[in-house]
DNA sequence: CGAGGCGTTGATTTGACTCAAATACCGTGG
DNA sequence: CCACGGTATTTGAGTCAAATCAACGCCTCG
């Protein structure tokens, strides 16, 4: 059961201290939002938190818009704070891997970031979402005066190579019908209950195809089996929620 | 064609200065190293120059000798300097893959020591190998004292994680022959000419099968057919250095 | 000499891919 | 509301690559 990122964390600060412009060391801008205990921005000091409060804007992103494109300039760092968000690569004969689903309260662009390097994925919103953005020279300022900012930044790569290799290593050889039930117990998990208690997957089958690097076609008949063993309930894109514990049980 | 690491770096200043303890600023221990000028430990401040100095110490590791275990503390840090190193990955079911091939200049355990984890590999030399190794307590000391330190670790952790991904994405679709002809390529290009001009594989078919998250069995037979192409001219573990490229061709 | 590790080979089975075609789904405009 | 076109999904049949199971040769080491 992987812990995707740091949704169900404590809500931090109350909302009130964003308003109001002191004129003594400003409220840190993170600490409206409901990750922002775990910021990676959250030990700025206090002479670079006006940089911050400046260059760290919010933005909406509909459901299918692009973030970022694979190739392009690493121009920010973005933390999501509501929705999901796809990192996608494609590759020169055509074919995309999803490489990577992003959660709330976790954040993107840090490898480019890192690595001084363009863009090696798009980032592109699953449902709609809402990102913070603070521009990359401004990230390295702020990282300049404090130190301990990169190293959140730097576990937080840390952590996604981790879990690169765990999956690697593990999911080879456990079969494609197990590696799809996780990846879709991890989708539920996710996902926000809707009317009627039903929850959404938010991949089509083609991109759970390409988050686990087999075909479309294996994916339908994959997920036909676990119906018909009666471990999952799904219609469409709709699932119902108590398939959950039974799917987590596939081996 | 990936460069593995820094091999293939000027050589760094000369040796002399190492031997003498100046009263002024110390000479850098990296600097006596081939890749010294390419060293995480590059931009120590003058004033941590002494504590990396005495905490920096090299260690010969033999063939086979295991320099962490998966779940073992993290409580060093090391830097490559000669032979090769597999970082291996144990699942619970008793089987294991071969994560990572770290070459000479490359660093091992960076992963641990910047999440703060538990090792989640293992490290085994392959061949005669030599390491420098910075102890974990030392190196935060001097990473707080020359944050720009930091940033040199988190890249090469940046860089290992978008490997990974394009490793990830692209090998997939392309066919385990190709795969094991770019993974012998790999090999071939990082050893060492032996007597004879022959070149002596580092790895086992069952670590090749590892690698590339196939079966041992499979490996023979992808070899025989890759030799009855004429593309690879290999027997045991050696293999003709002019196989390299016709292996390179392979699609 | 016997045991054990590694590498090879063969026979068989399994699982996924491919290609192709039928069907369901969805937003649009009438 | 419905028909429409386009996309996504499902289903089927045939093919192929790799896993699996089993046996054997080779070599080293005790």
């Amino acid at each position: 059961m992987r812990m995707h990122g740091r949704r169900s964390e404590k809500l931090g600060k109350p909302m009130s201290a964003r308003s109001r412009p002191g004129p003594k060391p400003a409220a840190h801008p993170c600490s409206a939002c409901r990750f922002g205990a775990d910021s990676i921005w959250q030990p700025v000091v206090d002479a670079q938190r006006g940089v911050l409060a400046r260059s760290l804007q919010r933005r909406p992103l509909s459901a299918d818009e692009t973030l970022f494109v694979q190739g392009g300039p690493a121009d920010a760092i973005y933390c999501l704070s509501a929705g999901l968000i796809a990192l996608r690569s494609y590759r020169p004969d055509g074919g995309s891997a999803l490489v990577r689903l992003v959660y709330p309260g976790e954040i993107l662009g840090f490898r480019s970031f890192l690595a001084r390097d363009p863009h090696q994925t798009e980032a592109r919103a699953l449902v709609p979402s809402r990102v913070c953005r603070v521009a990359t020279r401004e990230a390295q300022q702020i990282v300049a005066a404090s130190p301990e900012t990169l190293g959140r930044i730097a576990r937080r790569c840390a952590e996604e190579l981790g879990r690169l290799r765990n999956w690697q290593s593990a999911a080879v050889k456990k079969g494609n019908r197990y590696r799809l039930a996780r990846l879709i117990v991890q989708l539920i998990e996710g996902a926000e209950p809707e009317a009627g208690g039903r929850l959404r997957l938010p991949l089509s089958r083609q991109d759970m195809a390409a988050a686990l690097g087999i075909e479309a076609e294996t994916v339908t008949r994959l997920i036909g089996r676990l119906r018909d063993e009666g471990v999952l309930a799904i219609s469409g894109r709709w699932v119902e929620p108590d398939s959950i514990e039974r799917l987590a049980g596939v081996t």
